[in-house]
DNA sequence: CTGTTAGCGCTTTCAC
DNA sequence: GTGAAAGCGCTAACAG
């Protein structure tokens, strides 16, 4: 081996005195092997610096050691969260995350999987139940494990792990309606590209109908949910029906962005105006009156599906789905 | 090819017929084919839903398709921010980013780089410049293309990219001395892992000694940044420094969370205390008072460092640093 | 413009 | 316990 090259199983098995089979042995920790030869070939490993190839490992075993995954969009902190419960389920083994970013769009994560599936990864983590035809004859006939998040609410490929939204939706209004707000708003934002927002506002409705009631009033941003978005759309919702007393957004940054329209208002927030977000986000925590919210357990559900993926290489003969749950945060605004 | 085999190479030339290499070249666009040729290969891979197996192409031409990138975090919603920019400098180019996570951690970095390697990258992409030894080795030795992210105030390894928080410290501490402050105090998080939030603290302390100031009063919360703990630590600061009449923060999240305190403690923001943080985050901009700040250029940082990387395949011989610079955000809060 | 040949670095299978 | 041989699916180099 010259100075530059970089050393292969040949070049650790030539300096141990044994087999490249020994070697990729030692390394996988897989046969009996003796003592003394696996300290020989471990030592030749360190002196080497040796790094294994995984694309000729992966070639040679047709399997690797990553786990694809995609998810719609970066900027909702949401999935930065559900990433950080993968790379934790991750960090103790040798699998490596591959990540697409779909922008809420079947087409471009039909494209991503394509290029993920390239990799022969071990498992493939997505995101909810919208998939293009070709995405789910991909996802079948690859026999790779599959999981999707955040829903459950839907029949999945093969397992699915999050929370049931539409419950969650009936738990919000329920607990409105017990506190004895009668005349409720909705305040939204894009249900085009967000399944999930719109089967919880189904789960309000549903909520307020068995009592007889139903929303005084909805106005949704065209747009993706934002801290702003929700101060200038509770504006236009007040403007419209200045009566309600209680407001549902369609999520945490959301809700704090109304809570920042009451401040800037003067509208005392709970007195006059309730308001309830969803996620259980820190920043709604955080506010000089915590945000009363549903709390989503976003970490939670890209680590057990991470677990339940690496239970097992191939599918279960029953498609299992995980309900992580929610609670429901009392907070001081509802 | 039996019904449950995936297509290989190989398959597609035969129902083409054509030679492997033929289809390989149409597949890379590399070399001169008829355009007939061209169509039939086109529709056979159509007809075969086949899928090039990126290990086999990456073993057999030494290089791959991937961009390894090492985060220090995604709690922090700059790094998310900063993958969002080499996701969209990707969008348009086959290469996907593999991502790991180091918490802070040079070791961990270390040993997520070496697996990284381990898939042949065609350029890594990492964050500051504190990797240990070992790490700069494995960076120097391989010959992919290095980033180093955030941080222009030190020798880059090939490329940096970022801006430099000192002078951004340095922005600060002037704003708030033209405008008449002069009991500053500072909020922080944990330096230990954060070597910027240090540079823009030294840059502040620098604008205020050459006014013949220093700092009123400092506190630092002992772990990472948040909104939370940006509220808890302005309450400490206050308690022991009563009389100060700014506050810079170590970033926006912690300002944000002063912020609130100011609104819970019933303190007039600017006219009794202003507030000044870092990065320029939405949620400071959709505040009732919209923070005053400076802008970060995350996403450009993480876009930026990713096109210069795939300009060229090796190292240019100078290394090279890319100021993407800052902005003053006024904001209504100082 | 296209085909042939020879690997890339590893794992698998089967001997011994 | 260990080794030899045969590929994995693709690309590179060279012919033609």
């Amino acid at each position: 081996m010259t100075q530059y090259e970089v050393p292969t199983l040949a070049h650790v098995a030539k300096l141990a005195g044994v087999s490249e089979n020994t070697v990729s042995r030692v390394i996988r920790n897989k046969g009996p092997i003796a003592e003394d030869t696996r300290n020989r070939v471990v030592k030749a490993i360190e002196t080497l610096g040796y790094v294994p190839n995984r694309a000729a490992g992966s070639l040679a075993s047709s399997g690797s050691l990553l786990i694809g995954v995609l998810l719609p969009s970066l900027s909702n902190v949401v999935f930065p969260e559900v990433l950080q419960g993968i790379h934790a389920a991750l960090a103790t083994t040798a699998y490596q995350p591959m990540v697409g970013v779909t922008n809420y769009d079947a087409g471009k994560e039909q494209d991503i999987l394509s290029s993920l599936l390239a990799w022969q990864p071990a498992a493939i983590v997505t995101t909810g139940f919208d998939h293009t035809e070709a995405t789910r004859r991909m996802l079948s006939n690859s026999r790779v494990r599959v999981a999707e998040l955040m829903d459950i609410d839907a029949e999945p490929i093969d397992v699915a792990v999050g929370l049931s939204h539409r419950q969650a939706g009936y738990a919000t209004g329920r607990h409105l309606i017990e506190r004895g707000y009668r005349r409720i708003g909705y305040v939204g934002h894009d249900w085009g590209a967000d399944r999930r927002a719109r089967l919880r506002h189904d789960g309000v409705c549903q909520a307020l109908s068995e009592t007889g009631l139903t929303l005084r009033a909805e106005e949704r941003f065209d747009g993706p949910s934002s801290t702003m978005a929700g101060r200038d759309t509770l504006a236009t919702l007040l403007a419209r029906a200045p009566d309600i007393d209680a407001v549902v957004f369609s999520n945490d940054d959301m809700a704090v962005g109304g809570f920042f329209h009451c401040l800037a208002a003067g509208i005392v927030v709970r007195k006059q105006l309730a308001l309830f977000g969803f996620n259980g986000l820190d920043i709604g925590q955080a506010l000089p009156m915590p945000l009363s919210t549903v709390r989503s357990n976003r970490f939670l559900i890209g680590k057990t599906a991470v677990e339940r993926l690496l239970e097992s290489p191939t599918r279960p003969e029953q498609r299992v789905v995980i309900d992580t749950g929610f609670d429901i945060i009392e907070g001081a605004t509802a």
